[in-house]
RNA sequence: GCGGUUGUGGUGUAACGGUAGCAUACCAGCUUGUGGCGCUGUUGGCGUGGGUUCAACUCCCACCUCCCGCU
């Protein structure tokens, strides 16, 4: 077992399986459900460090591909005391392996795929692509070209779990195979055990004092799950991830979240990772099904693109997405907060007509109050979702939010 | 006033005696283990008038306009 790292459920909601619990670690403690904000270089995109603790989230996850890469490297990062001084973070981390990458930099780069469904106006894979891949998959790892200058390396189950002791982050990912959408049965099979493997050897070559995650693949094949979920949850993993496609709706999401939850309920009582998913709905169908942490770059990206995250009380629902589009002309005359709800610090001080100004001007400022509120937005709706399933009314609230 | 010069979507530009292209902005969608790059689609134009020609944004004339020089 790895020191300073436990897991407890605190209340299990009698209704559904959502359940609210405390991940402990060296760093501090993560009430869950949490969706963790992303820091994939050590930095919230548009945030200062200032940002950041006034929003003071539980945690942030970080990606192991490109600090690696990226200057100084997870080497000089060590040298100067670790991911947590180095960012001037102290509470916990999460890094992701680096195997994402194979998808987001590789075939998911030149095909425009993601990890649920297909992009939209195509329902066929662009195959004349033009755009150049960084990613040679290999039977051991993958070899990556760096996006940042002509380096090229190597990176296998033992290269991420080195560069992620490097990092000194709490909670690590196994190195898996993150296959693309729209695989068949036998290639997807195939791409999980290699993930096995992979995993298998993570497991191996970690370092002790942190807390590994295996991730359950298997794509959108209901019985490869069930055969990941027997895999990784006999292993001695801290916690287990659901990582790769995942079908190409929501409805095939939640379908196949059922069968893995339902295949990993006896067999543990581990913290359970979703991996890149994020979105309002998701976050309460996810949670109903018992997932505890999540972690979702949509969040942030949204923010930037002139997506501001709104609540039921602001007709936040399904269909909008829980957003609003703050570059729409109907916002520049809109002399009131982006959500009535919501108690950040963008909120407090500036208009919706302010944002749709600053945002329509490309002004920087935009990004970084557009970010905190997105953040905040978060922080407190996974509160409410904590406070809710200790108060045996998650399905209330889901209601309320989801309501049609 | 005279001479020269300029005029193409909101903006910036390209080409051509025969369907006016590109960029950007606007508008409408999209964004789920972040390359900080976004992606898809729609709308919208030849300064005005006349002439030559089967056909003129293109050539010619006048006017208007822009800028430069001269008085």
């Amino acid at each position: 077992m790895t020191p300073n790292f436990s897991f407890e459920i605190t209340h299990q909601d009698k209704k559904t399986n959502a359940r609210v619990g405390i991940i402990k670690t060296r760093s501090g403690n993560i009430e869950t459900p949490y969706l963790v904000p992303i820091a994939t270089r050590a930095e919230i995109i548009s945030l200062s460090k200032e940002d950041i603790s006034a929003i003071s989230p539980q945690a942030i996850l970080a990606n192991t591909y490109h600090l690696h890469f990226l200057s100084p490297g997870d080497k000089e990062i060590k040298k100067l005391g670790g991911l947590h001084k180095f960012m001037n973070f102290s509470k916990p981390i999460f890094t992701d392996s680096g195997g994402f990458q194979a998808l987001s930099l590789g075939f998911g780069r030149t095909t425009r795929l993601r990890k649920i469904g297909f992009f939209p106006g195509k329902n066929e894979i662009k195959t004349d692509n033009k755009e150049k891949t960084f990613v040679t998959l290999k039977d051991d790892g993958i070899l990556f070209k760096s996006v940042y200058d002509e380096t090229e390396k190597f990176m296998g189950p033992k290269e991420s779990m080195q560069i992620q002791s490097n990092l000194g982050s709490e909670i690590i990912m196994a190195f898996d195979q993150c296959n693309p959408p729209g695989q068949t049965e036998e290639e997807t099979k195939k791409s999980m055990e290699i993930s096995h493997k992979w995993e298998l050897e993570s497991l191996k070559h970690k370092n002790p004092e942190q807390a590994l995650y295996g991730i359950i693949h298997g794509g959108a094949y209901p019985n490869l799950r069930v055969e990941s979920c027997k895999f990784i949850s006999s292993l001695s993993f801290e916690g287990i991830a659901i990582g790769g496609s995942l079908g190409k709706t929501k409805k095939e999401m939640y379908f196949l979240l059922d069968g893995i939850i339902s295949n990993l309920k006896e067999a543990d009582k581990k913290p359970r990772h979703m991996l890149g998913i994020g979105w309002v709905d998701d976050l309460f169908e996810c949670v109903e099904r018992g997932m505890d942490t999540f972690d979702c770059v949509h969040t942030t990206r949204l923010a930037r693109h002139g997506g501001l995250y709104i609540s039921p009380k602001e007709e936040g629902n399904q269909k909008n997405k829980y957003h609003i589009k703050i570059r729409k002309i109907k916002h520049a005359s809109e002399n009131k907060p982006i959500d009535s709800w919501c108690d950040c610090s963008t909120c407090k001080s500036y208009s919706r007509k302010d944002l749709h100004n600053l945002c329509r001007i490309k002004n920087p400022q935009y990004a970084k109050l557009a970010t905190i509120h997105n953040i905040s937005f978060m922080e407190k709706l996974m509160k409410e979702i904590r406070d809710s399933i200790k108060e045996n009314r998650f399905q209330e609230l889901k209601s309320y939010w989801l309501q049609k």
